[in-house]
DNA sequence: AAATTAATGTTATAATGTATCAAATTTTAC
DNA sequence: GTAAAATTTGATACATTATAACATTAATTT
């Protein structure tokens, strides 16, 4: 297998004020497909957590609500969550207790996440190779699958050297 | 692909005082081999985790040392869990905050997690499909692993009936 | 415009996990 | 065999993450 980059590494340099900018465009069309409303208070949130491709926990975001002049309370963070979550905007990294924007553009799908330990940073990946050998793995145990958390922690590419 | 059972799943008839012993031996195994000490607490908390194939969490485990007489604090539950983590006899299962005994022999291993949604049963496979589809697209990320999270949530075998 | 539904505000509390320091126990070294 | 050192446990307090419940406001429907 030679090495290669199908994605750009969010830790390496991107346009990230590109990258925020299409992700909030995108959400803004998925919601207006699914007939939801992306309210400001919703679109806030998912702007914050889109500040980095690093993992954000609920009340890092509820910092940042508060500090922006506005005063917010937990439910409001989670309740914005809940709704992103349910349009598949953001991801819940359950090893972290931490919440990251949804890099694919593909809805829906069966994602994977490369987690550095170093960086923090969160690579979303799709890899049909994982994805079909769970699902091979599980019929042989005769398991139906609802939802995956595939969660590899380690070192980024740039976080090596 | 034919559908066949590689080890027997923990929510169909099983032995399970038997696979409770063989655990608590093994446990002693590891531990006389690692030359650190599987205290009566310690022992207490993996007895008390192999009471099912369901991950507990910590303030179940914590409910159940209180109610047999003695009396116990976070802390030492935690503490326990983090010794029988390190030794590898228990896992964490991240999406459910709960944590679930090691039923396999090989150390130390890879594995992944099957969740009934159902039953709450905790399958642990170790399939080799799996763990090289993440290695190798980890490799084409120049991502180095050191740790996986493989949680499959969904209906066991049994409870589709 | 009134009625209904959806979203947000607010308070309180539940659930999960850790820091810190003291006491007891076990192991090591002499 | 005993003193010193290291490990384990006890105990209190607190930090972090998440939800329940109900009131209020805003948006949508009729």
């Amino acid at each position: 297998m030679t090495k290669k980059t199908t994605t750009p590494i969010p830790c390496s340099q991107h346009d990230h004020k590109k990258c925020k900018k299409n992700a909030l465009q995108r959400a803004r069309q998925v919601c207006q497909k699914n007939k939801v409303r992306l309210t400001p208070i919703r679109e806030k949130v998912l702007e914050l957590i889109w500040q980095s491709h690093k993992p954000l926990g609920a009340y890092d975001i509820l910092g940042m609500l508060s500090t922006e002049g506005q005063t917010a309370a937990p439910p409001t963070v989670y309740r914005a969550l809940d709704f992103l979550l349910a349009q598949g905007l953001v991801h819940r990294i359950a090893s972290q207790n931490a919440f990251i924007g949804c890099s694919l553009s593909s809805h829906p799908h069966v994602s994977q996440f490369l987690l550095c330990r170093d960086c923090g940073v969160a690579i979303e990946i799709e890899a049909p190779a994982i994805t079909d050998a769970i699902a091979e793995n599980a019929h042989q145990y005769g398991f139906s699958i609802d939802q995956n958390t595939i969660e590899i922690s380690g070192l980024c590419q740039c976080c090596q050297q």
